[in-house]
DNA sequence: TGTACATCAGTGAACGCGCGTTCACTGATGTAC
DNA sequence: TGTACATCAGTGAACGCGCGTTCACTGATGTAC
């Protein structure tokens, strides 16, 4: 995988992404005005709509990214834990430990998630927005339900447990994590419930 | 407890209340206009500045309230549970039960949290909202954490944990349960999630 | 019981600002022959 | 190597609409004497 440079136009695009981004994690969608992001990227309207075909577009474009990286992130950790750690259970609780590790080295905590951002407003947006953030949450279940299949081949979980539903919980701790932390200004709340579902998951399989 | 009449003037006010809070959890705080709200309370602009000092007075009426309703509910849950058990393991145990059917019944899914709502566009709001959203996370916290203190004493945990942290989870499932829910328009996800941490508390005290 | 006054729960009109979007235009760089 | 043309990455000015907020005013109800 090489990467080839950005050209001009791309290094804006990604500029104004960054700035929006960061802006409607504090603010939301709707009060982060194009306005605000020229100034900040320093090009005119005109070339933000070079860029975008509007508003709804910069969401689109905003999440689609935002998802992207978030499967690199998320192959990346898991191919780490994996080269740890042959067994599939053992492999799982690495890969939690590293996820943990990755959030506490945030150094001002997780800036927030797109997609849970965009669910309390999601009147905003067009139809194949709202459902690129459902195709996003169905593709983490997947790859989660993957993994937690290969690990009740060998570990006969302790009580009787619909298995989409914890792999579904990997999302929601995190999700819920994000809105503790930022809450209560404590980065370290997000890591330490990733951990404490990495506690769950031992006590599910492994037993105490 | 007994419940007086509303006025004219508290009717008024508690509709536009309900109006907002239902607008707000789907297109965020910003973009649920004055104007929209008015239109549907049949009141003049007027009217609403007759209520609401400003549209920030508006969100602060609005998290007060929801966090009085979040408190008489849960005091609700917790006294019929503890009706049913003396025990503290059990009586959480069916806490959390109870909490998971009084989710599984709400017809249209959970509406959403407030509170969650905020922090992803905190910046629109004064200090002091913001500060009450922190207050009524500290105080679920506070709320849990007795309760395992309690539980503690009678049954050791089976791994060390720190019962903040797994105070502070109750809340991290239901808010990342709400935004899965959302986001997939499954509402059984909220409730599955709750009984999944139930699970947990089970095998962390009880064992399998 | 009648009257004066206060409070409640609003009305109606006007304000200025900022927003998203459109349109015609342009200099710099890349490509074909 | 020179020239014609196309594409890239924007500029500048104008638009209309909706938003939150203010201000002076008002009819209905409640309270004091």
């Amino acid at each position: 995988m090489h990467i080839q440079p950005l050209t001009k136009g791309e290094q804006t695009r990604h500029r104004i992404l960054d700035l929006a981004e960061k802006a409607i994690l504090q603010k939301g969608f709707a009060s982060t005005s194009i306005e605000e992001l020229i100034a900040a990227a320093g090009i005119t309207k005109s070339g933000f709509f070079y860029h975008f075909r509007d508003k709804n577009d910069l969401a689109r474009a905003l999440l689609a990214r935002y998802l992207e990286r978030d499967e690199v992130i998320f192959n990346d950790l898991f191919a780490r834990a994996d080269a740890l750690h042959e067994d599939p259970l053992h492999g799982f609780l690495v890969f939690l430990k590293l996820l943990a590790d990755l959030m506490s080295d945030l150094p001002n905590g997780h800036p927030g998630c797109v997609v849970a951002s965009y669910c309390y407003q999601d009147q905003l947006f067009s139809r194949d927005v709202r459902e690129m953030t459902a195709e996003g949450v169905r593709i983490w279940r997947a790859r989660f339900r993957q993994r937690l299949d290969r690990i009740v081949e060998k570990y006969p979980p302790k009580l009787d447990v619909d298995l989409d539903t914890v792999a579904h919980m990997v999302a929601v701790v995190i999700d819920g994590g994000i809105i503790l932390s930022k809450n209560l200004s404590e980065p370290r709340y997000l890591p330490q419930q990733v951990l404490m579902f990495r506690n769950f998951i031992r006590l599910l399989f492994l037993g105490p």
